[in-house]
Order: C-alpha cells, then sequence, then structure tokens
RNA sequence: GGCCAAGUAGCUCAGCUGGUUAGAGCGGCGGUCUCAUAAUCCGCAGGUAGUCGGUUCGAGUCCGACCUUGGCCA
C-alpha cells in the first residue's frame, strides 16, 4: 500500500515564515520515518496561487501574476529545500494538471445533480470594476463605531455582521464607496452530503475528536450551499459553460494536492497518474496535514468533493496548532514575526527542527518559539546529551587518541547487553510515537536512552581504565557506540543532515526503523571500522538568537521632543512641580539584546503602548541575562532626552533598584498595559 | 455573541476507566568527574492542580457555574 502525505499549501502572496514551518517540519519528520520504515511514501506540497489578493500583488509589483507567483513559488522551494523538508514534489495550482482536474470534478458534481445556481448581492467598486470579498471593504462597524474595520467583524468590538451593514464603507481598492450588485454565483450544494459527512467525521482516526464535536454546529445551524465561483476579472481557472466565472481559491486549491500527484506521476514515472492513489478503489491511503485554523475547508467541503467526484477520501486529517513567539501571536510591529530565511542566515535548520520536534504532540494545541527555551533545550539536549555522547565515544574510538585506533572491540554481551537492549525495547514506542505525530514523546524516548549511555559511561569510567589496561576501555567505548549506531536511526526523521554525519562517523549506512524492528544485540558489526570523529553540532549563542526578534527597524517619533528636568542636586528638595515633569509609564520588553563590546549594557526593545516599541539601552546586563527579559514589565522614564550610549540612541531610561553591578533588581510595575502611567 | 478545545512546579509536558506522601525533562541551587562540544554524572529546592460549588467513603481525574487563553462561525 502506497501513501500520500501532503501539507497545507502555502499561499503564493508572501514569505514562509516559522509558523509554516510547524507544518512542514513535523510532516517531514512523519514522512521520514514512514520511509525509514520501508513504507512506500509520496510527500507533496505546492504552492496556492489563485485569487484576488495574488492579482492584487502582482499589480502593484507590474507584473503578471504568473510571473508573480513563480517567483514566489522559487522562494518558497528554496526555504523549504534549506530546512531539509523532503518532498518528492513541489508543485503548483496554476498548472494544467490542475484546471483539468478542477473541471473534471466540476463536471461530475455537475451531472451528479449536485451544482446549483443563485444570484447573490455584492459589494461593487464602480472605480477598480470588480467585486469586492469581504476582506476587500472597510468601514465603520455598526456596533461600537469604530474606524477601518472589515466587513465581517469588529477587532474592537468583536461584533459580526455582513459587510452591507458597515457604516460609511469604502473599497480597500479605490477608497471609494462600494455600490451594491447582484451576480449569479455557482453553488456546491453541501446539504445532500449531511448523512455522509456525519458518517466520515465519526470514522476513527480521521480527525481530531474535539474539533470533529466542533464541526457539529454546521450540522445544528444546517449546511449551507457552498459559493464556489467568483466574477471576474478573478485569476484562476474559467468556470466550464458560464461567462466570466472563474473557481473560487478554495475549490482549486486541495485539488492542487490531485494534481500534484499527477504531475509527480507524469516526471517519475512511478505511477500511471494521480488516480493511482485517488481513485476509491486505489491501494493507497492519503493523510493531510493541516493547521487548526482551514479544518473545515478540509474536513467538510473536501470530502464531499471527493465523494461526489467518485475519488478516494483521506484516510486521516491530521491537525496542528498554531505558532506563537514569546509567548505571543507572531506580530510584525513587536519584531516577532520571524521569517523563515532570516532564521537560515544565522542558525542551523536542525536546532529548529528540534526544538519543534522537541514541542510537538499529537494534538491541536499551539506551541511557542519561546526564545529562552529554543536555545536551552536545544544546547541541553541535542548538543550536550546526544552530540556529546556521541563525540566523547567516538573521538575516544576514532584518531583523537591514536592509541586507541579505529577498530572495536569484539561485542561483550556482560557489558553491554543490557544497555542495548534496555534501548532496543523503547524503539517500538518511539516508533509508534512518531507514527501518530507524537514527536514529542519520541524525543523524549531518545533522550532517555541518551542519558541511559552517558550514565553507562560515568560508571565504567573507561578514562581510567585507559591508563592500565587500553582494551578494557575500548571495550566499553564500543558498547557505548552501539548507542550511538542506534542513534542514526532514531533521530533520522527529526534531524537527518546529523543522522548521516553519525553514520559517516561510524563508516556505516544509517540504521533504519525496519532493520530496527528485527535487530538484537549487538547492533554494530565489530569486524568494520569507525571513522573519524567531529562535533556533531555546536551550541547557539545568546547573541545570535537574539538577532532573530530585533526589530528591523524603529521610527523615530518627531512628537514626543523631551521636556528636559533641569538636574537637580542629590538629595536636595524639589518642588512637586519638578517631580511631574517626569514621566514614568510602565513598560514591556520585546526583545534583549547584549550591547557588543559593553559588559554592562543590554539594548531593550520596549513596548510603551505608542504603536513603535523603543529602544533604550540600560546597564543590567551584570544583573539580567537578556532573555530572561522578553515578555517582562519595566518602569520606564520615558521623556529622558535621548541619548547615545556606544553609538546606540537610547530613548528612555529602565528603573532598578539596588546598589549596582549584580546587584540591582528591576521595578516591576506590576501586570498592566504597555503605556500605563506610573505616578 | 455562539460553539469547540485547553488551563497540573519558573518553562514544556506525564498522570489508564476517581483510590496510598501529584511525576519527568528543561531552567535554578549544591556537589562530582575530567573521556568529551566548560560536556557528563550525583543530589536538593519548587505545586492549597484557574476559581467557586456539587456528587462520593475518597476527585487533578466525574458534574455545574464562572475566569483566562486559543481556534472556528461558510
Amino acid at each position: 500500500m502506497k501513501t500520500l502525505v501532503t501539507c497545507a499549501l502555502p499561499y503564493a502572496n508572501g514569505p514562509i515564515h516559522l509558523g509554516h514551518m510547524v507544518e512542514h517540519i513535523q510532516t517531514d519528520i512523519f514522512v521520514r520515518f514512514l520511509r525509514s520504515q520501508g513504507e512506500q511514501v509520496v510527500f507533496l506540497c505546492a504552492d496556492d496561487t489563485h485569487g484576488t489578493a495574488i492579482e492584487i500583488s502582482a499589480e502593484k509589483q507590474g507584473i503578471t501574476p504568473e510571473k508573480f507567483i513563480e517567483q514566489v513559488s522559487n522562494d518558497h522551494q528554496a526555504v523549504f529545500r534549506d530546512f531539509q523538508v523532503s518532498f518528492d514534489l513541489y508543485s503548483s495550482t496554476n498548472s494544467p494538471e490542475n484546471q483539468h482536474y478542477a473541471e473534471l470534478i466540476y463536471n461530475r458534481a455537475k451531472e451528479a445533480g449536485f451544482i446549483g445556481k443563485k444570484a447573490i448581492e455584492q459589494a461593487f467598486d464602480e472605480t477598480a470594476n470588480r467585486f469586492l470579498a469581504d476582506r476587500f471593504i472597510k468601514g465603520e462597524c455598526p456596533n461600537c463605531g469604530t474606524k477601518d474595520q472589515y466587513g465581517d467583524a469588529c477587532e474592537k468590538c468583536s461584533a459580526t455582521y455582513g459587510p452591507k451593514e458597515l457604516k460609511n464603507p469604502y473599497s480597500v481598492l479605490s477608497g471609494k464607496t462600494p455600490v451594491w450588485k447582484t451576480s449569479e454565483h455557482v453553488f456546491f450544494q453541501l446539504p445532500k452530503h449531511e448523512a455522509f459527512l456525519k458518517e466520515q467525521l465519526a470514522k476513527p482516526g480521521f480527525m481530531n475528536p474535539g474539533l470533529a464535536t466542533q464541526l457539529q454546529q454546521f450540522f445544528k445551524k444546517g449546511l449551507a450551499d457552498w459559493d464556489i465561483s467568483r466574477d471576474g476579472p478573478y485569476f484562476g481557472f474559467p468556470i466550464p459553460g458560464e461567462t466570466n466565472k472563474f473557481f473560487y481559491v478554495w475549490l482549486d486549491a486541495p485539488i492542487g494536492y490531485i494534481s500534484a500527484a499527477e504531475v509527480w506521476a507524469k516526471q517519475t514515472g512511478k505511477a500511471k497518474s494521480a488516480l493511482d492513489f485517488w481513485a476509491k478503489d486505489a491501494d493507497a491511503r492519503i493523510i493531510h496535514v493541516i493547521g487548526k485554523d482551514i479544518v473545515y475547508f478540509h474536513c467538510l467541503f473536501w470530502p464531499s468533493v471527493l465523494e461526489v467526484a467518485g475519488l478516494k477520501v483521506p484516510e486521516k486529517v491530521h491537525i496542528h496548532g498554531h505558532l506563537t513567539v514569546n509567548g505571543e501571536k507572531m506580530s510584525k510591529s513587536r519584531g516577532t514575526f520571524i521569517n523563515a530565511r532570516p532564521y537560515l542566515d544565522v542558525l542551523d535548520p536542525n536546532y529548529l527542527r528540534f526544538y519543534y520536534a522537541s514541542l510537538l504532540g499529537p494534538g491541536p494545541e499551539d506551541l511557542d518559539f519561546s526564545l529562552l527555551e529554543f536555545r536551552q533545550r536545544v544546547n541541553a539536549e541535542l548538543v550536550n546529551n546526544l552530540g556529546n555522547l556521541a563525540n566523547r565515544t567516538l573521538s575516544r574510538g576514532g584518531d583523537h587518541l591514536p592509541k586507541l585506533g579505529k577498530t572495536l572491540s569484539p561485542a561483550n554481551e556482560a557489558l553491554g547487553g543490557q544497555l542495548v537492549r534496555d534501548a532496543l525495547a523503547k524503539v517500538k514506542d518511539i516508533a509508534a510515537a512518531y507514527g501518530a505525530f507524537d514527536h514529542r514523546q519520541a524525543i523524549k524516548l531518545i533522550l532517555e536512552i541518551g542519558y541511559s549511555a552517558n550514565q553507562f559511561l560515568a560508571k565504567a569510567e573507561p578514562w581510567k581504565s585507559a591508563k592500565t589496561d587500553l582494551e578494557a576501555a575500548r571495550g566499553v567505548l564500543s558498547e557505548a557506540a552501539e548507542i550511538v549506531y542506534l542513534l542514526t536511526a532514531l533521530l533520522d526523521p527529526v534531524v537527518p543532515a546529523l543522522a548521516q554525519k553519525l553514520a559517516e562517523q561510524l563508516n556505516r549506512p544509517k540504521l533504519t526503523f525496519k532493520a530496527l524492528q528485527t535487530a538484537t544485540y549487538p547492533l554494530l558489526d565489530r569486524n568494520v571500522p569507525i571513522g573519524e570523529a567531529l562535533p556533531l553540532i555546536t551550541r547557539i549563542e545568546e547573541a545570535v538568537v537574539a538577532k532573530l526578534v530585533i526589530a528591523p527597524k524603529e521610527e523615530p517619533k518627531k512628537k514626543e521632543a523631551a521636556p528636559a528636568a533641569a538636574p537637580a542636586g542629590p538629595a536636595a528638595e524639589i518642588e512637586f512641580g519638578d517631580f511631574v515633569k517626569v514621566s514614568l509609564r510602565a513598560g514591556r520588553v520585546l526583545a534583549a539584546v547584549k550591547v557588543p563590546k559593553a559588559d554592562k549594557l543590554l539594548q531593550l526593545s520596549i513596548d510603551l503602548g505608542e504603536g513603535a516599541p523603543r529602544t533604550i539601552v540600560s546597564g543590567i546586563a551584570e544583573a539580567y541575562q537578556a532573555e530572561q527579559l522578553v515578555g517582562r514589565n519595566v518602569v520606564v522614564v520615558a521623556n529622558l532626552k535621548p541619548r547615545a550610549l556606544k553609538g546606540i540612541e537610547s530613548r528612555g531610561m529602565v528603573l532598578t533598584s539596588g546598589p549596582g553591578g549584580k546587584d540591582l533588581v528591576l521595578l516591576d510595575p506590576g501586570d498592566v498595559a504597555p503605556g500605563t502611567e506610573v505616578k
């Protein structure tokens, strides 16, 4: 049986960020594991290329949508490649194959009587000469009057409404007031699938049960017809038999899963067509991996569409949570919106792969990219526990101490048998964890194995016996090398490049999960010499991590010309009027980085509720590490005259108490909003 | 606003169908070794389980309300 695995198709309207990578890394781990088990897997993805947003982005750049999506696709593919995401093919929804399948599915649905038409009323921009989707209309909230709200919900009072209810609506495209026009749209008749869908959602393993429960609300409300057409101009596929109507992007996007398989089949010749996977009776299973934001597209519409077209419905839709950075949603203004390419510019992708794996569970909970946690966990677990284990074992057996040579000792059951058998006993659970997207459980078990081997070395103390009995020392290290060899299989899904390095240092091919199903002690053929050992991967430096979140540019605010308070003598009494000149505010530290070549200085990016964060340089580096400050509230003198410290303009001062140096404490204004006045 | 999910040590999480002193890793603190990437190993401290109420001989585990966070509402 073949397995087809897909990631959600990234929208071709912007760069890949670390949020995307949560999905692509966990799926890649899953796929690499399946391959290691010896399964036939095809791993596909594509860019989702249609819709108004892309058309407009292309127009802004003065290029065709085709050119635009080609550029984006190149960027996307390069990022995924550099993160070692092992797609068998990365395709595009703007392909002849996709058009073919979109039309085929549409025609089949039409023949089966599942397509209808209805006139709908929609906002129309007469200047731009196009209909406006809800997100292209803004106006005042009909509930609370907040300005510049989209046509579906108010960010301020969270009221929901239709675009027509907005007061003083305007088109985002032209700024003009839209008019209301009717247009006949094509609908997919979802209500006819209620029975099928209820059965599908109840299938064990199809999707997360909690989210399946949530989808029940659609049945309670009553399923509605799904609008699958958009009026031109629209970047997409024309609907056969209609004039100036195009398939809505969400119809043809998932069809990209099918057409990608078709392109793969054509290019590799490994299948006759996509139907080797997608035909109802194909000997294959299909697994989609998506974020929790697009559940109903994949679990309501998509299965229905496939069912009507007589195609195979996915066996499983794996749903994951979203990424936060330092505990909050990624935000451009906070400098925590981290794109994948800038990450790669400063850090090894294996760090992120390992970190995500160590956090990812099988459920749809969010996970946090905490800079401090990231550095600490990767350094402690991947570098110190596992990487150093390999190095302390192999360097001793390799060239580091030439006396020991490159050969291994014969297997010594009494010495290492227990160690290896205990480790092998965990392999089954590790495999089960990878197979269930419970990657953090897999990592946990692998770390236990690493720990047991480190402990083994600590007890056996080969460095001592080496002085009197080289053979005894070599025997101990040879047993530890068994565990290192085991790691080439166990770590391969998560950090394939590191597993490969280990295999090379051992001078053997990587172990596989398939081989491990029947493996017994000893794993290593002791007659094969080992290679040369080098440190596997180095620790993450604090300064490098901090580079990820410093906002690239901070616009200086002109309006706040700081009224300079006259400096008073140290103990001299001042008037109340002088005191109130000092503007004290609560601020939240968004980012912190050590100032190079300064022992005491930290450069802080502090939110004072002013829109853009402020840069403040503070002499607290001896008392606080940069990372532990992020997210913390502090008291700031907000109207201090700006001053340059080590060439960095500091716009304010952070208050502390204590004599200084290591002994000072940041004043805590409590849990209040940034910008709150301190009196 | 409606619905769904989550809320256990500073952080990330385990705790099976309710049953002895609530566990682990990371971080912190103290110690140890010296083969190794200032790594390892040993030990210590840390939790009135979001809040309130209920069921029960007994609840982190069941029920209700509320609070907080996240997602969805075609």
